[in-house]
RNA sequence: GGCCCGUUGGUCAAUCGGUUAAGACGCCUCCCUUUCACGGAGGAAUGAGGGGUUCGAUUCCCCUACGGGCUACCA
C-alpha cells in the first residue's frame, strides 16, 4: 500500500466575514494535517462572481494568522501546486467538463434560467415540492441529450448560453467512507444533475472541489456536513474523470448550531443573542456595517481556537484547556464527535478567561496597553507588569482590563457611594479626616506602612478597621472591586489617595 | 414532501456490554476574604420512546419520535 502524503486544504468562498464554523473547520483541517506532518492549503473558492465580496480573502487570511493556524501554500504565499485562487484556476476547468461529455457522463443543457423557473412551477407538487433536473426532467429540456447533435452544434458555434451538467446514472447505490460517520450510501435516483460548469464558463463547487482536489493531491477532504448530500456527485466525478483510486478520504464535519432553538448558527443569531460569530471584525465593503469578532470583543487567540477545538472534539482525558500545540499532539479524527453543538457564550468566555488567568505577563503586556490606549490611558511598561498579575484573574476579556486598571491611573468617574451611605456617621467622617493627616506624614509609602497607619488610626478611633475599609475603597475606585485597597493605595501614590478621600468625603457630606 | 446525518443533565461531553453514568460551563449552598475575583468543599440536574440480541444494555440491531442538513448556473 502506497503512503500518500497528507495534504488539506481549507477551502473557504471570500463571501464576506469569517464564521466560527469555518474557522474550525480550518483548524481541524491544521490539526490534522500538522498531527501527522502534512501540509495545510488554503484555497480560496472565488467561483461565484455574484457573491465576489472585496477584501474578504484578505480578511480570511488575517483570521487564520490571528488563531496561529499557518498555512503551508495559499494564494498569497504560493506553492507547487498553484495558483490556489479558483477564479484562477478558470481555464482547466473546461476541458475536464468536455472530458466527461465525450465519455457519456455529462451534457450540455441551454435551458434558460426562465425556463428552469418554469420547469419547476410546473412540477411542483404536493408530492414533491421541489423538482430537480434529475434522469426523468432532462428528456423535457433543451440539452445534448434531447437536442440532435447539429443543433447542439449550431448551437455551440454560435455561442448560445449552455452550461454543462453531469448525468447521474440511474438508480446506482453510491457509498462512501467518511471518516467521522463511517459508510453512508445514496441512491443516484435521488440527487439531480447538477451543473459543472456555468454558464460564464466558471466550474460549480462540484467540478472545481474535485479538480483541485485532485491537481492539488489532497489526501483528506475536511468540510461541513451540509455537503454530505452532495458528497455522491464529487464520489462520481472522481470516478469518472478516471482518478479513483487517488480520491480523498472524506469526513464531513458536525455543524455548529444556535444555542437556543435549532439549526445552524449564523451571523444573524449573534447579532440577536449579543455575541459574535465571526473570528475577527468585519467591515461589509458596502454598506460600511460593521459586524463585531471575537478578537476585538477581546478574545485571545489561544482561548478562541481552544474553545472551537472542544466544540466536537476531546481528547477522553477530561482536559479541556489545550494550547495549539497540545491539540496538533493529541488530535484524531476518530475522536470527533458525530452530532451537532450548540454554540456557548458562555463556556467560550469562561476559557477566555482560564487563558487570560494563565498567561503571562509578557504575553498580556501589549494587549493590555492596547486596551488602555484605545481608552485614552498611557501607562509605562514597567508599571502595567506590575498592574497585570494583580487584576488579570478578574478579567474575563481583555476589555475588562481597561475597567479593572483605569483607577490606577484616573481618578474614578463614578463612586458609589449608595454602598457606603447607610453605614456612614460623623465618626467614619472624623476618622477620614484624620487618618489623611496620619497618611501625610508617612515617610515609607508602601501597602504595608499605609496599612499598619490605618489600622492604628481605626484603634484610636474606635472603630473596627474591616468598616472602614470598604469605604477606603470606593474613595480609591469608586466601586467594590479590585486587588487589596492598601496595594491600590501604594500605587497610586499619597497625593492620589489623599485627592480620592477628600473627594469622597465632599461627596458624602452633602 | 424526498434523501442523508444525528440524539447521554439547560450547554459542552466521558463511557468503546457489566460504572454509585466521569469531568467542564452555568446555577445554588458553604468556606476563604469585611471589595471583586481567584481558590476550596458540597448540591440540584442526564441515557427520547418502544421493541429486540444478550446472563447483562447508555453502549449492538430495528421501528417510532424529535432535531439538523440538503433539495440553485451559492458555496
Amino acid at each position: 500500500m502506497t503512503e500518500k502524503s497528507i495534504r488539506v486544504r481549507f477551502a473557504p468562498s471570500p463571501t464576506g466575514g469569517l464564521h466560527l464554523g469555518g474557522v474550525r473547520t480550518a483548524l481541524f483541517n491544521y490539526l490534522f494535517a500538522k498531527h501527522h506532518n502534512g501540509k495545510f492549503i488554503l484555497r480560496v473558492e472565488d467561483t461565484d462572481q455574484n457573491r465576489f465580496v472585496e477584501g474578504a480573502e484578505q480578511y480570511i487570511v488575517s483570521c487564520l494568522e490571528w488563531c496561529g493556524i499557518t498555512t503551508d501554500e495559499s494564494p498569497n504565499t504560493g506553492g507547487e501546486f498553484g495558483p490556489y485562487r479558483q477564479s484562477e484556476r478558470k481555464s482547466r476547468y473546461r476541458k475536464y467538463a468536455e472530458e466527461l461529455i465525450e465519455k457519456g457522463f455529462a451534457y450540455y443543457a441551454f435551458d434558460t434560467p426562465a425556463e428552469l423557473e418554469k420547469m419547476r412551477e410546473q412540477y411542483k407538487s404536493e408530492a414533491n415540492p421541489s423538482p430537480q433536473y434529475d434522469s426523468k426532467i432532462r428528456e423535457k429540456m433543451n440539452n445534448s441529450l434531447t437536442l440532435s447533435s447539429a443543433e447542439v452544434q449550431e448551437r455551440l458555434t454560435n455561442k448560445e448560453p449552455h452550461v454543462i451538467r453531469i448525468k447521474m446514472p440511474a438508480s446506482t447505490d453510491v457509498t462512501l467512507h467518511d471518516m467521522i460517520r463511517g459508510e453512508v450510501s445514496f441512491s443516484t435516483d435521488q440527487v439531480d444533475d447538477k451543473v459543472l460548469l456555468k454558464g460564464d464558463g466558471m466550474p460549480t463547487y462540484h467540478l472545481a472541489v474535485v479538480v483541485d482536489d485532485y491537481e492539488m493531491k489532497i489526501s483528506h477532504a475536511f468540510r461541513g456536513e451540509e455537503w454530505l448530500p452532495s458528497a455522491p456527485v464529487h464520489v462520481l466525478l472522481w470516478e469518472y474523470l478516471g482518478w479513483k483510486n487517488e480520491m480523498p478520504q472524506w469526513a464531513h464535519l458536525p455543524l455548529i448550531l444556535k444555542p437556543d432553538g435549532q439549526g445552524k448558527l449564523s451571523k444573524r443569531d449573534g447579532d440577536r443573542l449579543g455575541f459574535p460569530v465571526f473570528a475577527m471584525d468585519w467591515t461589509d465593503p458596502k454598506t460600511g456595517e460593521i459586524t463585531k469578532g471575537f478578537k476585538e470583543l477581546g478574545f485571545l487567540p489561544e482561548a478562541f481556537i481552544n474553545m472551537l477545538a472542544m466544540l466536537g472534539w476531546n481528547d477522553g482525558s477530561g482536559e479541556e484547556i489545550f494550547k495549539l500545540n497540545s491539540l496538533v499532539e493529541k488530535f484524531s479524527v476518530e475522536r470527533i464527535h458525530k452530532g451537532g453543538a450548540k454554540f456557548d457564550f458562555e463556556k467560550a468566555k469562561w476559557f477566555n478567561h482560564e487563558w487570560i488567568k494563565r498567561s503571562k505577563t509578557d504575553r498580556l503586556l501589549p494587549l493590555v496597553e492596547k486596551v488602555l490606549a484605545e481608552n485614552k490611558i498611557q501607562a509605562s511598561s514597567a508599571l502595567l507588569s506590575e498592574l497585570i498579575p494583580m487584576v488579570q484573574e478578574r478579567c474575563v476579556l481583555l476589555s475588562d482590563f481597561h475597567t479593572q486598571l483605569a483607577y490606577f491611573f484616573i481618578d474614578p468617574i463614578t463612586i458609589d457611594t449608595d454602598s457606603i451611605s447607610p453605614k456612614w456617621n460623623e465618626s467614619k467622617h472624623d476618622f477620614f479626616n484624620s487618618w489623611k493627616t496620619g497618611l501625610e506624614g508617612l515617610t515609607d509609602w508602601s501597602t504595608a506602612t499605609i496599612e499598619q497607619s490605618f489600622k492604628d488610626a481605626a484603634e484610636q478611633a474606635g472603630i473596627k478597621p474591616g468598616e472602614l475599609q470598604l469605604p477606603f475603597r470606593i474613595m480609591l475606585v469608586g466601586a467594590k472591586f479590585g486587588p487589596p485597597v492598601f496595594e491600590i493605595a501604594a500605587r497610586i501614590g499619597k497625593a492620589s489617595t489623599l485627592r480620592r478621600i477628600d473627594n469622597s468625603l465632599a461627596l458624602l457630606k452633602a
